[in-house]
DNA sequence: TTAGATGCAAAGGGTTTGCAACGTC
DNA sequence: GACGTTGCAAACCCTTTGCATCTAA
């Protein structure tokens, strides 16, 4: 899981490390600032942003985006699988039907009400794999 | 799957459809922008955005992001499902694995190298349907 | 000792929006 | 004719980055 290693644990790191061991609430980078400053006030927002893209390298937290920060688009609006390729960058759609199921299971689970499922999934895409080979 | 109806169908708007129901690609708005500007050359970019948005609204095509344009952070780096509440905004963690069986799924009908799974619903938590219902 | 980390502030880049003119129904 | 839509440009907002200073190992 871990990709990159951390060489040095600052006080900044820990401390943002905290913040998010300690919550379930998926916060965002500038709640994470707002609280991490209850300990480290003069800590700056670009030390947060930083240390959580280090961290998430690390494979010690997760981001939660779909790949970068802006849209893409999809011309056909029914749910369906998609395939990110992380060498290429393309988005593919993956032909088969798990949200149904999936979405009946979250809602038994969780008692809550699922109006959209959405599969990602990400990798290398059979063309990438393929160069890789060759080099 | 309509949500919200769209009242007029302009030139504008016909030549974006037409620009993502023609492509797989899952295209950026800019993309968009790029290809309709060879039958619209005067189209500006908010128009693009606007259009998007409404056709997103209206259920004619689908955005993938992850409900917003900016990252959330998770303090748990192990692959598990996440509910977005669409009413409060609050994200939860769910409990059940299905990811590796979707993986395996996945790379048998693609081909592909999955290297990581997400699972996403979206719709309305149970505190949220509890608020409701007093309305 | 020194490569890596921090604070600060400015820059970046995708997306939204105010406004007057325009076009669809 | 009325009201939604467009073009344009400025504003927004989250995120990144340059640089001098500091610090963990």
């Amino acid at each position: 899981m871990a990709n990159k290693s951390l060489t040095r644990m600052t006080r900044q790191r820990m401390a943002i490390l905290n913040v998010l061991r300690s919550t379930t609430s998926h916060p965002t980078a500038d709640w994470v600032y707002a609280h991490v400053r209850g300990t480290l006030p003069k800590i700056s927002l670009g030390t947060v942003y930083r240390n959580l893209n280090l961290l998430r390298d690390a494979g010690e937290i997760q981001e939660l985006t779909y790949g970068s920060n802006f849209s893409r688009f999809d011309g056909n609006p029914t749910e369906h699988p998609h395939f990110h390729c992380t060498s290429c960058q393309r988005v593919y759609d993956l032909d088969f039907d798990a949200e149904t199921e999936l979405a009946q299971r979250a809602e038994k689970i969780s008692g809550f009400k699922v109006e959209r499922t959405r599969l990602e999934f990400e990798g290398v895409c059979a063309d990438c794999l393929n160069s890789k080979k060759r080099e």
